[in-house]
DNA sequence: ATCGGCTCGCGCAA
DNA sequence: TGCGCGAAGCCGAT
């Protein structure tokens, strides 16, 4: 099913009687539960022409490295297979995506593209549709309730926008079916040779994708990203991988989650967010399949809250909010609150430099950094500690915002995405709501130590990541430090 | 161990 | 205009 809801045209352009359906896959990058691909996978039928889908592969995406762009190679050429195998010709081209499409849709009757929510997207699409002379549709595959259709506005928190997306739940949490597309008719109408001048003004193919490792490192080397971000090996990209975790995570931990999740020594997550960052599986799947599964229904209901309300939150902040990823897109009783603590003082302060070298006093704080340098992903609950422990030893918020983004964008499997600029955002007081004034954050929610002390078993947690450093060949002196004392800097006697 | 208060603003009821 | 209540907590009183 795709609802109307989905689907918007951004020009008012014909549909020509021209060689092809061309889809500009840009944020759902997978063959599986793809609203986009499915619609236009019908308009070829309807049509009676053939469906090619382009990617475009921009060359120093801002901030991206060789460690987001080797997991997203391994998603594409596994997308790219998968097409194949559906009679779907896909070609991923190095080059400005809007220049791409526009360029690749001259032979097209009618050009298909997703939906990001990040500001470069949008502008993509912008340009893509001032350039593209046919009929130019967008259908959205990225969210379960389609943003504007939930709310018309930028939602305040959490519990203002819960009713809204709850109540279309009925609606549009519901399965999308596969079309195949009619390759006796569309199959004729396009030949090897013209298919291979469509990407030639385009920009350059990646046409290999020899066995093993999929060659991504010469790609990745020519495309110039910053290499100094190794891939990890902790989290292989494609869809088969998230697949096998979320079905895994599924027979395994669901059940436990609502009461787990949140502790940093276990592994009760689905590790889902590079994937779903990366388009290479869909939220709706996820979310049907958590709640079809026979788990506890507390248990799912908790995790559905988690991937339908609060992420599509942060689409929502990035959607109608342009100043997502800087300090000023704060709430105004946010950047009042911090203004009148600019003056206190602080214990510690530390360098965006010594932050992304994990030196800081605090123990359980580095841990956190270095297993996100190690393994692009950190624990949800350490992501608001380490958050809030920036705001606290930074020259002053707006530098601590500016860190979070830096460090999280960058080693993050995940980062870039509106779930970590919303993430970071809430660390400052963003969707949250006001607690006991105190120093330096005011009357933002305040995080110690103690609670993680109190809570879980945070001294394993440490070990665990020393561990994993090691393996990981991590070489820092902090690490050092990790492996010898491990007591958040305060004596065992203390604890 | 458990509990209430802290603090702001949205959204709904009236 | 008043009132209830909220994404993950902390702290002091009991």
């Amino acid at each position: 099913m795709i609802h109307s809801e989905r689907i918007r045209p951004l020009n008012n352009n014909a549909v020509y009687d021209k060689k092809f359906v061309l889809y500009w896959m840009q944020a759902s990058a997978r063959a599986g539960y793809n609203h986009a691909l499915e619609y236009a996978i019908k308009k070829a039928n309807e049509l009676k022409k053939t469906l090619i889908v382009i990617f475009a592969l921009t060359p120093g995406f801002p901030g991206a490295n060789a460690r987001h762009y080797h997991f997203m190679l391994e998603g594409l050429f596994e997308t790219r297979n998968a097409l194949l195998k559906r009679g779907i010709k896909m070609a991923i081209v190095i080059g400005n995506p809007p220049d791409i499409a526009a360029s690749a849709s001259k032979e097209a009757c009618l050009a298909i593209t997703d939906m990001g929510y990040l500001k470069i997207q949008r502008l993509w699409r912008r340009e893509a549709a001032e350039k593209i002379k046919c009929a130019f549709i967008q259908v959205e595959s990225d969210v379960i309730v389609p943003v504007e259709t939930a709310s018309n506005k930028e939602e305040f928190a959490a519990r203002t926008i819960r009713p809204k997306i709850t109540r279309l739940l009925e609606k549009f949490l519901a399965p999308l079916n596969e079309t195949r597309l009619d390759l006796r008719s569309a199959g004729s109408n396009i030949k090897d040779k013209e298919y291979s001048n469509i990407f030639k003004n385009a920009g350059e193919e990646i046409i290999p994708c020899p066995s093993g490792d999929h060659g991504t490192g010469a790609i990745i080397k020519n495309l110039g990203a910053d290499p100094s971000v190794k891939p990890s090996s902790f989290y292989r990209g494609g869809a088969a991988a998230a697949l096998k975790l979320l079905e895994e995570f599924i027979e395994n931990k669901l059940d436990d989650y609502a009461g787990l999740r949140n502790d940093p020594s276990l592994g009760f997550l689905s590790n889902m967010s590079p994937y779903l960052h990366f388009g290479q599986i869909s939220p709706l799947y996820i979310a049907l399949k958590v709640k079809e599964s026979q788990k506890k229904k507390t248990a799912a209901d908790v995790y559905l809250e988690e991937i339908i309300v609060r992420r599509e939150l942060s689409m929502n902040f990035c959607h109608y909010n342009d100043n997502y990823d800087s300090f000023e897109g704060l709430p105004e009783w946010v950047l009042k609150n911090f203004r009148e603590r600019e003056n206190d003082r602080r214990e510690y302060i530390y360098t965006s430099e010594e932050f992304e070298k994990a030196m800081t006093h605090d123990h359980y704080w580095n841990a956190a950094q270095l297993e996100m340098a190690a393994t692009g992903k950190m624990h949800n609950y350490m992501r608001m500690y380490w958050g809030k422990k920036i705001i606290e030893w930074s020259e002053n918020p707006r530098e601590a915002f500016k860190t979070a983004i830096y460090l999280n964008n960058r080693y993050e499997l995940d980062g870039r995405d509106p779930n970590g600029f919303a993430g970071v955002a809430w660390c400052f007081g963003k969707h949250d709501r006001p607690w006991t004034k105190r120093p330096i954050f005011g009357s933002v929610r305040y995080m110690n130590e103690n609670g993680l002390r109190r809570k879980f078993d945070i001294e394993s947690y440490v070990k665990k990541t020393a561990e994993l450093c090691r393996a990981e060949g991590v070489e820092l002196p902090s690490l050092t430090h990790l492996m010898e004392k491990n007591h958040g800097g305060r004596n065992p006697e203390e604890i």
